[in-house]
DNA sequence: GTAATGTCCAGCGCAAGTTC
DNA sequence: GAACTTGCGCTGGACATTAC
């Protein structure tokens, strides 16, 4: 195995997560990497010291072009935009899995929407990557001050939006798949006990396929949506739960084709946003874990 | 001592309103 | 309709304060 190829296997994973949570999108976030990596080889690496610092800067000013190009595309997104749903597995420390669950959560890469491409990347590699500003700077191409500024405005913008959640993943599993048993089998007092009376529901159908132009708020008009989806689904839909973005969800298809993927946020054993991914475009990735038949 | 955070201020761009 | 003014929000620099 070449040097070259050593630094991609390595820094693969980290320039991935980079780029997914600066984007959103799965699809992107591998051809980022792809395109980062390439770029890479044909540079002078003995010249270059730091080298995954280098790799960080080249794959942010990449995401920064692809969200700059994409901002217009989304200022007309059709309903509201959500990120590709990722399939996840379980991370290696405790602590790993907090910090990994919170950053790819939905309801987190839905409120990077809020922040504009530089303050999502110095935000990005400061509250998840944990980089100094020093190594943010020169990875932004701005000045360490001026990055602790955007971060802390930054993180304002995110905490005004912040829906409060509870990140264990196993209550979570719990809330959602008792919700999930009692909706199928038409318990309305527990599907009421399990679900917060000020619940949103966000549904991404991209203009493609149907779905919510505007968020669903309050607890009566999410369950009617959803019944009203249940009573119009098609024969043979099977629900399959999968971790999606580091928290318990699921998978709705039929043979291999992926209907959508649902992600949920918990607070205090009760479910307070929904998001259903609807968009067969951030579906296509998808189709490798549904089932055969 | 160093890093992180907060505040103030100036410059810039943009949209809306006003005037000619 | 074009030119100008005004207000607003965003950005970045400088500096002070706080935390470790």
């Amino acid at each position: 195995m070449s040097n070259g190829e050593i630094l991609y296997q390595q820094y693969k994973p980290l320039l991935f997560s980079i780029a997914y949570r600066m984007i959103g999108s799965v699809t992107e976030a591998e051809d980022i990497v792809q395109e980062t990596y390439l770029t890479f080889l044909q540079l002078d690496q003995q010249a270059i010291t730091d080298k995954k610092a280098y790799l960080c800067k080249m794959a942010a000013n990449l995401c920064l072009d692809t969200l700059k190009s994409a901002r217009k595309k989304r200022e007309t997104y059709v309903g509201p935009w959500l990120p590709e749903p990722l399939i996840t597995k379980a991370a290696a420390t405790p602590e790993d899995k907090v910090i990994e669950q919170e950053s790819l959560s939905v309801s987190y890469l839905f409120l990077m929407e809020k922040l504009s491409p530089a303050e999502r990347a110095v935000f990005i590699f400061r509250e998840v990557f944990a980089f100094n500003y020093r190594e943010i700077a020169s990875m932004v191409d701005k000045t360490e001050a001026n990055c602790r500024k955007i971060f802390t405005r930054a993180k304002g913008k995110i905490d005004r939006h912040q829906t409060p959640s509870h990140l264990s993943y196993e209550k979570n599993q719990q809330v959602i798949g008792d919700f999930l048993h009692a909706f199928k089998n038409g318990d309305t007092e527990k599907v009421l006990s399990l679900v917060s009376e000020d619940v949103i529901l966000y549904s991404d159908g991209g203009g493609v396929v149907k779905a919510a132009l505007k968020p669903i708020e309050t607890r009566d008009r999410v369950l009617a949506f959803l019944t009203g989806i249940a009573a119009k689904a098609p024969k043979g839909l099977q629900t399959l739960p999968q971790s999606i973005n580091g928290q318990p969800g699921i998978i709705h298809a039929i043979g291999t084709k992926i209907y959508n993927a649902v992600s949920f946020t918990v607070y205090e054993q009760r479910i307070k946003q929904i998001f259903i991914i609807l968009n067969p475009e951030k579906l296509n990735h998808l189709s490798c874990f549904a089932p055969i038949s």
